[in-house]
DNA sequence: CGTCGGGTTGATAACTTTCAAATTTCGTGG
DNA sequence: CCACGAAATTTGAAAGTTATCAACCCGACG
């Protein structure tokens, strides 16, 4: 059988699935729901909220804090899982809100954890990507830890790129994308003037431009040096489960 | 059946296990092994390195960048899984690090995807597990992209204390603690001289002492408001799946 | 047209790092 | 049990990075 969605086709780099299990994922996919940009689509403190599996659109997932400000921890593109945790821990640790229109199919908590009962390798198999997610969470926390806002920057922006050409929606050279400096400065956890001080930077050295919602990558090989860019964490090689 | 390990019980606390689960878990417990202070139990880009389950001792994970500078993701303390990523991905992405002398049950991966396939609901409990670490990761990158030295900090000693409580290593008012400021500033990401001007300001605001190995919470309330702690995100009630 | 969100820039302030040096703590061998 | 050296902590001063505040520009849109 033909892997039907983008996230079969992510499990697949990790399970071999056989047509049952393809079938299984394919049933997981409950209605599709679509949603204007800007309206929180799961918010901190909501219980027994829906998983998604994201279809169209790009979302953000952020958390707030006490003074108002908020960390985007992560952006998900089309083929990502949305809301893992939220259903797994019943209450939403987190905000979840569409940065573009997005279409997602709702996934229930009791499909969800029958499908594991009934086709225990897809639970290895969504463990392996939520480990994958968790490795993106680290490497973004790596980044703002001990990268100076350059190098953050820079890492961000390839980061972006690698994960878009694996769904086929960018290449090697550059991407539409559709932040705002202010999403980007919650990303990466500085001013959103700073972002926009940086972006320049970039843009003058010859290394990346970011404008009109496009990045073009200009000099691979100087913003990977800039990054330290591994892609190791996005990239393994054939399914270990077999 | 009793829960022998603090693995169990953590797990327990998601799905109400039955006697063969418990025992497929003590199972997985293989061959004890002990490692002294400072060596790297595995290393990033190892492959084929096992998993452990963390029975004494304190040990952490990290990454080391390009400057040859080192970003401290978590710290793991008794009852912690250690290096799941590393045989899902079958080459590690992180390091790990004993901070002090650690004995630690290792995990054959062959014999984790084994109780995966014949104790299913043990597969899912396990990704309730990988995804609550997942929550702590992402606080913590919340708090080094969005607090300051001072609230970040104070954040920090709050979730060890809670998450120390849990175990049965320390009480509400205070905990050992073998991190040194290195260690600390590597988590924190921040400089070393800084880590110990913001303990001493700390010190001086009569919120909490960090000395001789020793952390004293003096006024919990104070902490708590300075830190905007919630630790919901630690915290579940009662098995999901029952 | 007028407004509004996003982008851009300069000036200043705040926070954090770095460098250097003194002091204390701690493990180990005598 | 004490002395010694290494490691960890502490402090000051100077430099560097990033945030904040304030303006201005621009294009989309009603």
């Amino acid at each position: 059988m033909a892997l039907q969605t983008p996230f079969a086709r992510k499990l697949a780099a990790f399970v071999a699935l056989s047509d049952d299990e393809i079938s299984a994922l394919d049933k997981l996919h409950g209605r599709r729901k679509a949603f204007p940009a800007g309206r929180d689509i799961v918010h901190q403190g909501q219980v027994n909220s829906s998983a998604y599996i994201l279809a169209k659109g790009w979302v953000c997932s952020y958390k707030v804090l006490m003074g108002g400000t908020r960390q985007i921890v992560d952006f998900q593109i089309p083929g990502d899982f949305l809301g893992l945790r939220s259903v797994l821990f019943r209450t939403a640790d987190h905000n979840i809100e569409p940065v573009t229109k997005v279409e997602a199919s709702e996934v229930m908590v009791e499909d969800l954890l029958d499908t594991f009962r009934k086709t225990p390798r897809l639970a290895t198999a969504v463990l392996w990507a939520a480990s994958r997610d968790e490795a993106m969470v680290v490497e973004h926390l790596v980044g703002i830890g001990r990268r100076d806002a350059k190098e953050r920057t820079a890492h961000f922006l390839l980061e972006l790129g690698a994960r878009l050409k694996l769904v086929g929606l960018g290449s090697i050279s550059g991407y539409d994308c559709p932040l705002s400096q202010y999403l980007l400065s919650d990303a990466l956890g500085m001013s959103a003037v700073h972002v926009n001080r940086v972006l320049r930077e970039l843009r003058e050295d010859g290394l990346v431009t970011f404008q009109q919602g496009r990045v073009e990558i200009h000099d691979l090989a100087g913003l990977l040096k800039l990054a330290d860019f591994d892609m190791a964490y996005l990239d393994h090689d054939g399914p270990l489960l077999k």
